[in-house]
DNA sequence: TCTAATTTTTAGATTAGTCTAAAAATATTT
DNA sequence: AAATATTTTTAGACTAATCTAAAAATTAGA
């Protein structure tokens, strides 16, 4: 038998693998952005695996009941996946406040040691980290930490690329978390609580004219616009 | 082909799995205590695994260049494969400095959890996270915290088996880690710190009577006065 | 609605890490 | 030195997680 238990020194409710936990993960985010039932391409593609590999796992994870699955109909997340998915979550935007505001890591070099330690097994050790860093709400991202319950507010903010001219809000969070993007924004200065100002929005390549920091103006490509969170008021 | 990089997020020299640095380590630990080529049921029995396995797995570490290995003549480690061991002990100690100092764990109950946290792979967060803890030199257990290179001062204190009548010391460290044991030193309160003056030891069955912090009498078995490390002074 | 394109599943392999049972080598005892 | 005991290795098998190639089901288009 294979000793899966070396990593899972503790005892659970369910055993589940990391690549289980990651494929949960997967599952939940893309439901969050698409909110629909989840397809095996779209899964493969996050996951970066194949689709036949994606089928064999799905069956797997709705024979331990993490998620609904339907042949050829796409997943949903059970009410246990859930639970697990925004465990994940929670310990990943906890970890990433540990290493950006304990250990002086950038918003851009947090992600990658945060998917690793979001592995641990221990919830107890992420509400102690919770007190410790003083109970934050929000990761260096601007995403929400869910609560021991998995409760969290949705973010009512909306994406730079739909605001309108006149519009004025604060930078709260992004939808793109890759190492490239965030870099890109810190060095056109768009960063977190940075303030924007809407201008002018071309029709012709969607880019949008934004006044930062009541200072400068800054041309935003569509790429952009379209992952960034802003808070209007 | 097996994903394994999931786990590994990063750029290796030499690509290693989780299981393969728990050999690695426990091979090294036995080395450290016994002193010399370590023996293929020694490892099974340090690793919960049967002999077969780790015939498997020495094979695997050979061919890789972590150890030196001849059949039936057991195994030790290369440069390479102590430069792994001696970081993973590096990066548990420093972890349990963290969860003890920072989230309030006590000694018993720190050790699984950096079990699980020496496997995160980042040079770079076990060295901020040096910094962040004042550089400490020991861990909660009194176990010398290697350097960036992998030096650290060998004990030089004697177990409190091997004192004699008149010996004056204070406690500073453990031999056994297992939490049962940990815990028992608490209750009986030869914690970390603690004066320890030997008043008599009985032949019959090596227990010591000692003087503890001045006040206190107390007879100590010879189980525990075996895996107690006092320092002399 | 029939055909073509796309998506998903199945079938069959591979690797890491494990096992049990049996064989081989080494060590110990008489 | 032979017999016995112990240790180690080999052989063969299993599971989780992956793959490629082919088949099946669904969706989209003419």
């Amino acid at each position: 038998m294979h000793k899966t238990i070396l990593y899972y020194p503790f005892q659970f409710t369910t055993m589940i693998s990391q690549t289980e936990e990651n494929y949960l993960k997967a599952i939940y985010k893309i439901n969050e952005r698409e909110g629909k039932s989840v397809n095996t391409n779209a899964i493969s593609a996050a996951m970066n695996t194949t689709a036949a590999s994606v089928t064999d796992m799905i069956k797997r994870l709705a024979d331990k009941d993490f998620i609904n699955y339907e042949k050829y109909r796409g997943v949903t997340l059970t009410t246990e996946g859930e639970r697990v998915a925004t465990a994940l979550v929670r310990k990943h935007r906890m970890w990433e406040v540990f290493l950006c505001d304990k250990l002086g890591y950038s918003w851009d070099e947090c992600h990658d040691l945060a998917e690793q330690l979001e592995h641990i097994q221990s919830a107890d050790l992420i509400d102690r980290l919770d007190s410790f860093l003083g109970k934050p709400k929000f990761d260096p991202h601007g995403d929400p930490i869910p609560d021991r319950e998995g409760n969290y507010a949705k973010r009512q903010q909306v994406l730079l690329g739909e605001m309108t001219v006149g519009d004025k809000g604060v930078m709260v969070g992004v939808q793109e978390h890759s190492t490239a993007f965030l870099q890109h924004l810190d060095r056109i200065g768009l960063v977190l609580a940075a303030e924007v100002d809407v201008l002018e929005i071309f029709e012709f390549d969607k880019s949008v004219k934004i006044k930062l920091n009541k200072t400068t103006d800054l041309l935003i490509s569509s790429k952009v616009s379209e992952n960034v969170f802003v808070k209007i008021g």
